[in-house]
DNA sequence: CCACATCCATACGGAAACGGAATCGATGAT
DNA sequence: ATCATCGATTCCGTTTCCGTATGGATGTGG
């Protein structure tokens, strides 16, 4: 059976020509090399140099083998170098899921930064609901999620990145739309669009105790899942809501914001599973500033 | 230093995914495996296997290296393949020199053949003078050569396949071009159009013995190497001459060839040199219909 | 013409690598 | 709790490999 040190040999003599030259350059005596060279010649049942009396030479077919045996060797070579990059984790995929809250504004820094520091990373995005992060992480179907703290799995980890306050956005035809005096206490009478307590509990609660602060419960008139939707549902009139700070960028006409004093902090940050063994984890977390702590630790919610 | 041992032991496993069954494919048992994946993975730094309690799987970058070592192992089994391809003639290259006159005759239907029978072997034509044939063949810059009988070097070998009558050509506008009776005897007092006698003595001698049987040594009025300027030169009226028969295919206008009773044959062969290792020489030499003696005896000419 | 140098192949002995049998240790399954 | 499974480890006999010394063939220089 072919080996690769004959190989080796062999690409040392075809380039010498000289076996005595030859083992020189490959740090052995002549005898091993003619016993290799012999000895593929035998594995292959072909004669690949011409041993002539005063010179060696490749035959037809030792030019053959010779142009094969060098791209065989350089993909070798290849895969070697392509599989230590991707254990470092500088090459790879990483799957990352994000609701459309974080996209605003975590997804485009922390991306930008990642795939500036790891162009050989491909980045698979995927925006899905808040509840399906948790599930998609435990079960390996992403590698990292960006939103807020999640009330998921106690497997997960999770690190906050960024804090925002809170902002109201009502229809741009509300009469409070354009006062220069806001407080959120003025909406204790108008419904409210919201979004089921499950879908992200941190956020939920901080929109409630920024309701209660203003001392009314809001009258809840619509739930629905993503903010943005949230937003375009008031921008139809439908009623007013209390949302993400970042919220803001969306620039949907029809709807104003107001800023809220003493807004309770909103949090975002990264979740991702401990036991994932994809090296681009760690060079993603190592990037946005996450030091592994390497415990595995349930998530901090 | 990494062997292709490991790489096939580790193809094995990342097939099967498990330890005893790789090993039972490759009919080695589980122990040696363990080692040589181990020492696999000591040699490039990285973890290609994650060993769990009731399953082993690739990591991310063991499947990575999966990726490039099955194109390695394919390249080096490709090469194996067209090596072997290469030392018995079905691949690579045959440089084929031949002399115009050859080509009318020879050319086609030997080169039909070969390259039907082996279709992997590129053909490098060259056209060239007569005396250029031995020179090219001695220096190894060609391998084979389709010409007549050559005086050359006496390293050489020759084997004839064809042999054809001579013909007289004639200006159309001759008086004896449209006659039906025609003997050579009548060409005794025409300029005669030949070519030097060193460029093919074997053909040169058969044009002169022609005239000489009928009685007269022709009147040379121009000489040139090549045959179809022989005719080329006879068509614009300035002189005759006598060339091989196959000459008729030419179909140049203005020219009129005359058959030639109990003319000499000219004979048309392959030269080659015996020293050359071109296997592809070997099989085209064969097809052709030349047994190789093994014998490196002189030319016979 | 002969001694010498060059160069590849071969013979032999010590070292390293390899494979196989037995065993260990950890983990699920019954 | 017992057993079965599976990969890792240990130990030993065999093979393979490398290095030294030598052989054999060829070309060179005195």
């Amino acid at each position: 059976m072919i080996e690769l040190r004959q190989l080796r040999y062999f690409m040392a003599l075809a380039e010498h020509l000289h076996f005595g030259k030859a083992a020189e350059s490959l740090h052995i005596t002549q005898p091993p090399l003619s016993r290799q060279i012999s000895a593929l010649e035998a594995d292959l049942g072909v004669v690949l140099f011409s041993r002539h009396s005063r010179s060696v030479e490749l035959t037809a077919a030792g030019r053959d083998f010779q142009q094969h045996a060098k791209t065989a060797l350089a993909e070798l070579d290849l895969a070697i170098r392509s599989t230590r990059a991707s254990a470092r984790g500088e090459r790879g995929e990483l799957r990352v899921s994000f609701t459309m809250v974080a996209a605003w504004i975590l997804l485009p820094e922390l991306l930008k930064a990642y795939s500036d520091a790891y162009p050989d990373v491909s980045l698979a995005l995927n925006e899905v609901l808040p509840r399906d992060l948790g599930p998609a992480l435990e079960r390996g179907e992403a590698d990292i999620a960006l939103t807020f703290p999640s009330s998921g799995s106690k497997s997960l980890c999770y690190r906050a990145l960024r804090r925002e306050p809170l902002c109201a956005v009502l229809p741009a035809s509300h009469p409070l739309a354009a006062a220069t005096e806001f407080s959120i206490a003025a909406l204790a009478d108008e419904p409210f669009i919201t979004f089921p307590r499950q879908t992200a509990p941190a956020l939920h609660e901080a929109v409630m105790s920024c309701c209660r602060r203003a001392g009314f419960e809001p009258k809840i008139r619509l739930e629905t899942h993503l903010q943005q939707t949230i937003v375009n549902l008031v921008a139809e009139g439908l009623g007013v809501s209390v949302v993400p700070g970042s919220m803001r960028k969306m620039r949907m006409p029809g709807v104003a914001f107001k800023a809220i004093d003493r807004s309770p902090p909103v949090e975002y940050g990264v979740i991702w599973n401990p036991r994932n063994e994809n090296p681009c984890l760690n060079t993603f977390l190592r990037c946005v500033g996450v030091e592994e702590t390497g415990d595995r630790g349930p998530a901090q919610v």
